[in-house]
DNA sequence: CACAAGACTTTGTCAGGACAAAGTATTGAC
DNA sequence: GTCAATACTTTGTCCTGACAAAGTCTTGTG
């Protein structure tokens, strides 16, 4: 026996608003949702009623249904309906999260600049960078604290021509701040998560000991137009930090 | 100066096959960008003429830019134009990349089942598969070998209702081929990737040193219907192993 | 020459309609 | 009763048409 279509009630939509229809009608689904008036399981209202109820045409409700089942919230069957699978929005991996490092700068964890210098890109960073070997660079090295305990130990190549960075303005604002100032916003990015023993050195940075399991994570974003933006080589304690991923497949 | 738009040469929909137009222009728009035959930074022939050149309407032409604007390979800029960014698809990570590992068993690498069977859900296992604590699954215990070099000790544990699994054919087909087989198929999953060093068990099952850097990775996936379908808690060895992400930010 | 107003280009949003395809439920024949 | 054919529901694809909004380029004025 399946259960009747929720259907959705009292929903209008405000045609004098900026906001474009679909994305009022995707919210108001959201919302239902989250709040639970809409349970994991539910099948919605179809595409067709849900549209003459709302008074919307059909393809800015379905436009509506899609963005979020692109987001993981509803799945949809051909002659089945649209079915709820999960009450939160599971974004599927954002350059938000993935520069949650960055953009925390900001507010909570202090950030201490270690070293700020323009050198010669070696050849990894001129080869993430794309840019030719011996091209001078902005080498930046941070360490992250988390409270009084450090957290991780960052460095980061930024070709020139994308900023000039102020020591004091990085301690303050942090890197994703001051390049998405400069106009250059990050569109893309690649990854490597990886492991590896501390050296000494990198130990007592860490406040580690020798030999003590160190998250390692290399990233290369790029920006609107596909140059490259930032090359990031960071150290994480293991034992303090991870990463978490939520991911959906279409 | 802006460079002319690249037009798009020889193109044709077929208007008997079954796949959707939009996704056959989507497609050929695509061999374009990958063959280089329109390079990155290039702009695309607009919407509107592009569409009456195909003999397609615009939505069609719409939906199968949008395509691959989600895809990372294009931008869009309202009154500018669509513009290469990135002459590979960069997928935002997709839930078969995450199960590499499980597809590979069913080619290469060698992944021998050590152990199996039905056990009372632990606390942690119990949690992250939703099920009340002591409820019983089945648990999986597996090596996974690059060649001749053990890579990887994985834990899976899998409610009772999915499937009643063999070991013979576990070692054959993978564990994500006998889901799909079995109809339940991974919609979304959210996973924990972390390190820390090995014990001495570990190191002696995965051939390395005591105290090695392990990368560990815990996962939980849903079907379509946000029904808990596996819960895997895989150690990597570092040294031999990372995971790569491509990201992009709409 | 500098700068603002306007024209033009291009993508963004929205409507309404039509038919196809994939499930589900019902009906009918044996 | 069982099983296959049929009707129905619901999403998927595609079309035409229209106007809005955000850039860019041109033109004209001071």
């Amino acid at each position: 026996m399946t259960s009747d279509p929720t259907p959705v009630r009292p929903v209008e939509v405000d045609r004098t608003s900026p906001v474009p229809l679909y994305y009022q009608v995707a919210t108001r689904l959201q919302e239902l949702i989250e709040s639970g008036e809409i349970g994991v399981g539910d099948r919605i209202e179809n595409e067709v009623d849900l549209a003459d109820r709302l008074g919307v045409s059909r393809p800015t409700t379905r436009r509506a249904i899609q963005y979020l089942v692109e987001r993981g919230m509803l799945v949809r069957k051909r002659g089945v309906g649209t079915q709820v699978v999960h009450p939160k929005v599971r974004r599927p991996v954002e350059l938000s999260s993935l520069y949650d490092d960055l953009i925390a700068g900001d507010q909570g964890p202090r950030t201490a600049v270690l070293s700020l210098a323009v050198v010669p890109a070696d050849a990894t960073v001129a080869a993430a960078l794309n840019l030719v070997p011996g091209a001078e660079v902005t080498w930046i090295e941070r360490l992250r604290y988390a409270g009084d305990e450090p957290l991780a130990l960052m460095h980061n190549a930024i070709p020139l021509d994308v900023r000039d960075f102020k020591r004091e303005e990085l301690e303050v604002r942090g890197l994703y701040e001051l390049l998405r100032r400069a106009g250059r916003v990050p569109r893309m990015a690649t990854q490597v998560i990886g492991a590896r023993n501390a050296t000494l050195a990198e130990a007592r940075m860490l406040g580690e000991k020798r030999g003590a399991s160190l998250l390692t994570m290399t990233r290369t974003a790029w920006d609107d137009r596909g140059r490259a933006l930032e090359y990031g080589s960071h150290l994480y304690r293991a034992a303090r930090y991870s990463f978490e991923l939520n991911l959906s497949a279409g």
